[in-house]
DNA sequence: GTTAAGATCTGCT
DNA sequence: GCAGATCTTAACG
């Protein structure tokens, strides 16, 4: 259990000076957590995508640093989170040595708890697998906006934490979606078979 | 200062 | 399957 402020060794020593695409695999199967004046909300990530800094013109950091993109070029492990579509944020991962520009967009969760929080958040319609299969249904249900652009995920309220369960997965790579350029990259990846990916 | 586009979601056809 | 909502961001003048 990880006690207010406690660092979590695990995403500083597994995933800092990795390349991004492997942060991005590397990422499915563990967990994403947001501990709210609520209780507890997490869920197991299970879609990802990579977005690198050099020839990915989707990357938000293609032509450079901006306010908006500062945070990409900021230390691995920190939250990147920008508005986008006047309605929805996108939480993303930043990866790579300070300077570099490079991200993981986490797409979509498995929820494993607070899933009463989750749907008092999206709405009470919204069943467990339609709460956070989507980079915008994700934040609205793990109520992640813009104040945690720049969050150290080694430290709470969010975090990400380990799967000592997680094993060896089968991986999907696929291209990515939503994006009008560098359409032909296959930077999407998600665990084979979850009923739980944004698009199969 | 103005404008066009965007790493989306929902509801309707 | 498709269009509309909605507004911040960044590029351009």
């Amino acid at each position: 259990m990880v006690k207010k402020g406690e660092t979590v060794p695990f995403f500083s020593d597994l995933f800092k000076e990795m390349h991004t695409v492997e942060v991005a695999r590397g990422l499915l199967g563990h967990y994403l957590c947001h501990q709210t004046p609520a209780g507890l909300v997490s869920g197991i990530i299970v879609e990802t995508e990579a977005y690198l800094s050099r020839g990915d013109p989707a990357c938000h950091a293609a032509s450079g640093k901006t306010r908006r993109n500062e945070t990409m070029f900021g230390p691995a492990g920190m939250a990147y989170v920008y508005f986008i579509y006047g309605n929805y944020y996108c939480f993303n991962v930043v990866t790579r040595p300070i300077g570099t520009g490079e991200a993981v967009l986490i797409r979509a969760v498995e929820p494993t708890s607070g899933l009463n929080i989750m749907k008092q958040n999206r709405g009470p319609k919204y069943e467990q697998l339609n709460l956070a299969n989507g980079p915008g249904k994700l934040c609205i249900a793990f109520g992640i906006d813009k104040k945690y652009d720049g969050h150290d995920l080694n430290c709470k309220p969010l975090y990400l934490d380990e799967n000592s369960q997680r094993g060896e997965l089968e991986i999907t790579a696929a291209t990515r979606i939503g994006i009008s350029v560098g359409i032909e990259k296959m930077y999407r990846f998600y665990i084979s078979g979850s009923q739980y990916v944004s698009r199969r």
